[in-house]
DNA sequence: CCGCATCACTTGCAAAATGCAACCTATATT
DNA sequence: AATATAGGTTGCATTTTGCAAGTGATGCGG
């Protein structure tokens, strides 16, 4: 698929504009899920065969890594990549929108702060506490 | 519509996950267009009823504001408004992301630098350049 | 090691969103 | 008055999404 234009914006949002990845993402990077079941527990109710469809995109671009959970052989984990660890400004930033301007959004603590202070020690330290994938 | 769920980035999606909204807001606020047919011009080749539809719920949603031109009476003006322009940290993280992960995606100048020194100064200085409207 | 539950899917089909091309109306220009 | 331009709308084909049901592999309790 060749992209509609080199506009970086656009291109970010040719992988990220649709309404299920990025949830998939921060269920990986805020709620530490990493199984098809988790994502599929998930409040906003995806149905399994998209599921199946973002997962498979977010490992072929890189931003997942899919391999045998170690503690359940049944189970497959997902993990974040560091290319995938590095959507979390993007997120972030989103969640500050709609916690700011969306009427029944939930606050999340402490995140007005982080935005304010060194979000560069803020994102490091979030991602040192995940178990990334390598690759 | 009902959300899905209470998290913020959920919020934000059902909003704005979609591949045209933020290119049309991207082009109020970084290249400071203001007619259809100045959205219908940019390079991602938006069709027109899509065009119609996104205008027609960014004005809903209170992001946009419509009327007439008043260099020419054919044309209608459209403009960002504040709550339009609450957006510019999004679309700007989402144009760091994509300038330093995509391949041939153009690099803005001083983006970087931007995002890394006095975002709110910057975000401010942006924002007094554009005629925004006010309701 | 048998039967049942769970995990991660896939399939089939209906509904909604998107994309394309043609057409339409109001205003401006010549 | 004729023509061009701005901002749409309409009809239709294609694509994406969503729902429900079904499938194969693995684990677990007896």
């Amino acid at each position: 698929m060749t992209p509609r234009s080199s506009c970086p914006i656009n291109g970010t949002l040719e992988l990220f504009g649709d309404r299920w990845s990025l949830l998939i993402l921060r269920d990986m990077a805020f709620a530490r899920k990493t199984t098809f079941k988790g994502f599929e527990a998930s409040a906003e109710k995806i149905a399994t065969n998209i599921l199946s469809d973002r997962l498979a995109r977010l490992e072929a671009g890189g931003f997942v890594h899919k391999d045998r959970d170690p503690e359940d052989g049944r189970a497959r984990r997902y993990r974040l990549t560091r290319k995938g660890a590095s959507l979390i400004p993007v997120l972030s930033e989103m969640a500050l929108w709609g916690e700011t301007h969306l009427r029944d959004a939930d606050t999340i603590p402490g995140l007005k702060d982080t935005m304010k202070g060194d979000r560069q020690a803020a994102f490091s330290a979030l991602i040192a506490q995940l178990d990334l994938a390598d690759p």
